[in-house]
DNA sequence: GGCGCGTGTGGGAGCGCTCCCACGTAGGCT
DNA sequence: AGCCTACGTGGGAGCGCTCCCACACGCGCC
């Protein structure tokens, strides 16, 4: 009882103007003359208020330009209204692709009108990892999206087995338990190789990515499965292995002329590869496109600024972002974990290296 | 004191295993055997804590793995451990460049060893502007910085006003209120001119950004100043306007030739309007280098992968984003705060286009 | 031997919310 | 008319910290 009286006296003084900063959800319950549990329930959009508490409330609360404590918020509702975007160091490069920009702006689109906050987190060593780890178990954010994820990643399955809601941005295999936002790389690529079929391209031959590499093996079968549409078979001295390096593609593109100097058509599983291709074509003296078809994958600024012109597949980026933000907060939302697997189309934009 | 006695009670029950989740300062207390106010110096770097409790502190610590909860520590200390990074949307697209990726990648580095937490900020409609303003208002970070601010933007007169920490990413003008870390533009642009005039050219002509843009009327200024050190008198009809986008470039570059057919070298303010200088080059049976030098600024991607290679001025990019999270993170650990203004050394990467 | 000070310490109060229990009050039923 | 439900509501308790006051020691001094 005297806890009480003395809390009531506070809240009378405050009421009388000593009080410094921001205006308070209590402050706005004597304003609207209603209690503090009404306020809670108007701005968390409960439906057991009656509308006349309900403009009351709101009316109070444009009057005193009152805004939430987040971190009072936080700390009685045991949630923190942040997921975290986690990109690993050695990917940071990639960061400078439109890919990256535009998947973060899809991301950023999609939480505008939440009050979700973004935290972006750069992991590049294993210390850096395990504290993010203790971040995790520390419940700091309420769910996780993870870019460019490898298939030795570890952090996917902390992820789930701290129960931690979160989405990938590809996946690392066919059985990705993982919820995921991925694009069709095997549809993309089968459109490309289906491309240069069409204009009369006969000796197609492929860069790949690294073989340990989900997205990579997509590609590759892709391109397998268009060229076996196509009635002929697939001739294995057309493939050679690449990294997703400029200087990958050059060697590769080194090895398929040494091997079969006929290639007439190139799919390079990345448009970074596709420049190393396009120089080695140069050097050999072959023409783009006349002597060799050539197309990308990523459609990167590169892409456009290549000489010719690329032609290459274009993943829809922005909307994936969007769409792992949409079901991250769709799991976060729900208490029992359903797992979404989402794979977006691809579009082939074409240039003039076909 | 039957509150007191209660929470005694609870203390007790928590200790005997029932309860649920993370472990609590208060446990660690407990398990140190010492008051939660010692364990919250031991935590915060007091000094005033004897060896032998901050032993037993740090040793209860590492047994029940303790983290301190966020929400907690900023309700009771008013304020957040967070920073915000704001990229205005029209710039998003800017994100994909190396530029923005290493700025981000210096933040992250500097902040890795603190426990700020780092939140991406996109603002794309004056709705979010006046979101984001809510935001600070309601304290939900502890500074800001703020990248590609425009001469017009209300964002730094706000922040200050608000009393709130922040730096920018380049300034608005010479006279910038508000802290600024920037690189030498006036510098960089001086020695890429210079770099032209000691290769011999003489009628070198320059693509400027938009003139309400600070930063482009410095790499103006450099050229300006290069010239007149070289004894020239610096001829307007050398000066070409452009707007920092690749179309730009090649208008400006049209305007140049037709005005003064001797052009020998080009400086652009930017590597997109290089680009765009270089293809209007091309058109014109000019070859570049040996007819035209040429050369860009920033370093980005498009330098590299242009034909020829272009010769470009570099800025510290990451060492830029260190600095700016170093910065803000004095202004937020004083209290007065003082501005700084951080200017730093530009480099010409040396590429083929000279 | 008593007084004062400084240093290390415990723990109360409170940050601003959410959760939930308990209390009206109005309606529908027998 | 009496009872039960349903809904809208107020406000206590508590989330896990930090801040700070007050207390206990130990030492030096007069």
């Amino acid at each position: 009882m005297v806890a009480r009286s003395r809390k009531q006296q506070e809240a009378e003084v405050a009421m009388n103007g000593r009080h410094s900063g921001r205006p308070t959800l209590e402050e706005v319950a004597v304003r609207a003359g209603v209690g503090r549990g009404t306020v809670s329930r108007v701005i968390n959009g409960s439906p057991r208020v009656s509308d006349r508490a309900k403009a009351a409330v709101e009316a109070a609360i444009a009057e005193l330009g009152y805004v939430p404590n987040r971190a009072a918020r936080a700390l009685a509702g045991n949630r923190t209204d942040a997921i975290a975007l986690v990109i690993p160091e050695p990917e940071t490069r990639l960061f400078a692709e439109p890919y990256f920009s535009d998947i973060i702006r899809g991301i950023g689109a999609e939480l505008a009108d939440t009050d979700m906050q973004l935290l972006l987190t750069l992991i590049r060593t294993p210390k850096e990892r395990a504290r993010f780890a203790q971040y995790l178990a520390a419940h700091r954010v309420d769910g996780v999206l993870l870019v460019s994820v490898h298939e030795d990643d570890p952090l996917p399955d902390l992820l789930e087995q701290l129960d931690m809601p979160a989405v990938l941005n590809g996946r690392r295999s066919d059985l990705e338990s993982v919820s995921y936002v991925d694009a069709d790389n095997v549809g993309g690529a089968r459109a490309a190789v289906a491309h240069l079929l069409a204009r009369g391209r006969r000796q197609i031959a492929t860069i790949t990515g690294p073989p340990d590499m989900y997205v990579a093996r997509c590609r590759l079968d892709g391109y397998r499965q268009a060229v076996q549409e196509s009635g002929a078979g697939v001739d294995e001295a057309l493939v050679a292995r690449g990294d997703f390096t400029e200087e990958g593609g050059r060697r590769a593109m080194r090895e398929l002329l040494a091997r079969r100097p006929d290639i007439d058509g190139v799919f390079a599983a990345s448009d970074l590869m596709a420049a190393g291709a396009r120089a080695v074509l140069r050097e050999s003296g072959r023409r783009v496109p006349q002597d060799v078809a050539l197309i990308g994958f990523e459609d990167s600024a590169i892409a456009r600024h290549m000489d010719p012109a690329l032609t290459s597949v274009r993943q829809p980026t922005e909307e994936m972002g969007r769409t792992m933000a949409r079901v991250l907060l769709e799991e976060i939302a729900e208490r029992e974990s359903v797992r979404r697997h989402v794979v977006l189309a691809t579009e082939l934009v074409q240039r003039d290296s076909v």
